[in-house]
DNA sequence: CTTGACATTGACATCAATGTCAATGTCTAC
DNA sequence: GTAGACATTGACATTGATGTCAATGTCAAG
């Protein structure tokens, strides 16, 4: 699958496609053309890394939780690592409940909103 | 309460302070001196911004969800905003369920984490 | 009153995320 | 093989969120 094809299927642009790869979150092959190719699980990866910019998580945090889902993850970090992740981990809680209440505050609100007739 | 007051209690700086109001996130009292006066509320809600911007919610949706919960807010919206405010509830939810599955991984992995002999 | 801590505004710098454009190469279809 | 669609890289521009600095005013303590 072409870049072109990951980008109309995810939504996202080739642009930033290419500049998730220039970050580390994605490893397309190469075709003989020197295309990038990608396969199923890249177009889920990029719905994925889209989510995560899009909601504030830091590409180094991106690419430590993507690379903890890869089969040969060795479940091995440093002190420090383990330490980041912990602090990441209270602020993602923290943002989660934010983002929760600022859901239903908005949820409430469409449900009863007044739009006057329309202009 | 002054503005270097609310810096360190909300762990925000000065600078950020500022910049929220300029964006219309935050209105303090001034007093005779020219000074901006806080008050506690203005402290909860400079740690509400804070989240929210952290989570990437766009200073646009920040003002609307604040504005939406003053007591003197009128339920009222032109159909646009409606409209604009439906979508980004959506996103909220997903970006919700992104963070939660993600926050899954990281406190999966923090629980089984190795970490090597101390370094 | 002077000094030091803190406030003000405003300008400038930076960084990440993104848009856009240009010059060029590749592929598909006619 | 030629045209048009799509790919490549790289440069440049922009925007939002920040940091930082400068020039200046205010206030509290000695």
């Amino acid at each position: 699958m072409k870049i072109g094809d990951v980008a109309e299927r995810t939504g996202v642009a080739t642009r930033m496609i290419r500049y998730y790869e220039s970050q580390g979150l994605l490893e397309p092959t190469r075709g003989t053309n020197g295309y990038r190719v990608y396969d199923e699980a890249d177009v889920d990866r990029v719905r994925r890394i889209r989510n995560h910019v899009t909601a504030g998580v830091p590409t180094r945090l991106i690419r430590a939780v993507l690379d903890m889902e890869k089969p040969t993850w060795t479940r091995e970090c440093t002190a420090e690592l383990a330490q980041m992740l912990g602090k990441e981990l209270a602020a993602l809680d923290e943002r989660i409940a934010c983002l929760s209440a600022s859901r239903e505050t908005l949820r409430g609100f469409l449900a009863g909103a007044v739009v006057p007739a329309d202009a």
